[in-house]
DNA sequence: GGTGAAATTTGACATAAGTCAAAGACATCT
DNA sequence: AGATGTCTTTGACTTATGTCAAATTTCACC
């Protein structure tokens, strides 16, 4: 049964940290695996669902589409991060969209098994709330860039933030058409402000990655 | 005194709902009055506060400045609502400053006393949680309408959300400035947005209301 | 009732951002 | 290699939004 070699895989999420032995062992029998493929749909907007979601391998977006279908993505969800809380714990249906960037595996557990857990176990209550209370900050400092500054500025702050030391991996699944929606914008007006960097040696745009050429330059950029 | 009348209002806050009366009594101890006037600051951006506030009275505004000195309103804030959770929670500074647009009054209580009550009351931790949730829609909507919709359509969204029945209340602090700071725009814009609605018939614009004539048409807008 | 501060209105202007349409580059599969 | 589909690039164009500066109205306070 290799489906159960898997399933100990979920136990290692910070959410279950402090949990006992046999609350574990009914965490682990709770829990179903999905496994979905690129563009699979795993949470459809206005949808209720009233599980929790932990991404073991792969990659997804959580993103809100308009009448005119542009797209906005809220966030790139990847391994090791937490899947519709917000439904879970407010009872209300989805508010956005979640979708597979990649193949992607996911563990799912009944929002029940949750609750009931978290009766017992207090620390449970208070990772839920961190959690949220990320959710949140990510969420105002969005707003900000949103309403205070230019998709020059965003873009700097963007991949200053994806940036690991010098680079900024482009997974298959990150295109600049992905990149605009999570900014906030479209597709040509980021293709353009990525060139307009490039041209002033601020970055230099590969296919699987973005080097980051000057990172003071960048940086004063981001400032404001 | 007088001070002990007053705190006993505390005690009506749905958060305390399901205390006992040994708790709420330990709240209502340990809970300080705090008056605010006009543009007095409750909570500075970046800065540590571990108070929870609760509003008795007044409105209070929470936002954020940008360099050049705009400002993105993310909420008002009037009686009954609940202030810092956020900072409390999350143990970090606070993500916007919080000022009275009114002259105020709010509780203050101290987080340890609430992350105190949490251990021994569940009821409260389920409380917190809806509230964060309830918070993190109210942000994605923000982020869906910033991103995606014209200041007409998000002006027209505001006045059907505010309005009770056919009119949406002035308060004398709802000026343009503060709504158009809401909405994410400028005075200006908002200004001749508001001309343009009432050229339209749509609406009728008080110095101390708001009426709304033709909320069909308004709400047709709003749906796009 | 007059006066000064705040709120609203107006006009002219600058510009960031979105749209449309088409061409080019690249990667993968057969 | 050739073909197909996706991703990227480009140009010309439209428009929503922000900026500046000044006039006008309204309100609250003496």
């Amino acid at each position: 049964m290799p489906k159960t070699i898997e399933q100990e895989q979920i136990l290692r999420f910070d959410l279950f940290k402090r949990l006992t032995p046999e609350e574990l062992r009914y965490v682990q029998e709770s829990c179903q695996i999905r496994t979905l493929e690129e563009g699979e749909v795993l949470l459809l907007e206005g949808q209720t669902s009233d599980s929790l979601y932990f991404v073991h391998s792969g990659w997804l977006k959580a993103e809100k589409v308009s009448f005119e279908g542009r797209s906005q993505v809220l966030r790139f969800i990847g391994p090791d991060e937490i899947i519709n809380e917000l439904s879970v714990f407010s009872k209300q249906p989805s508010a956005m969209s979640v979708i597979a960037l990649d193949a992607a595996i996911v563990f799912s557990v009944p929002g029940a098994v949750i609750e009931q857990l978290m009766h017992t176990n207090r620390a449970l209550s208070r990772c839920v709330i961190q959690s949220l209370a990320m959710r949140i900050q990510h969420l105002v400092t969005h707003v900000e860039n949103l309403s205070f500054y230019p998709v020059e500025t965003r873009l700097a702050r963007f991949l200053l933030a994806e940036a690991h030391g010098k680079i900024v991996l482009r997974q298959s699944w990150k295109t600049q058409a992905e990149i605009a929606s999570r900014l906030g914008t479209v597709l040509e007006v980021l293709n353009r402000q990525l060139q307009d960097f490039e041209r002033k040696s601020l970055i230099e745009v590969g296919r699987d990655q973005i080097i980051i050429k000057d990172q003071p330059g960048l940086e004063r950029i981001a400032r404001r």
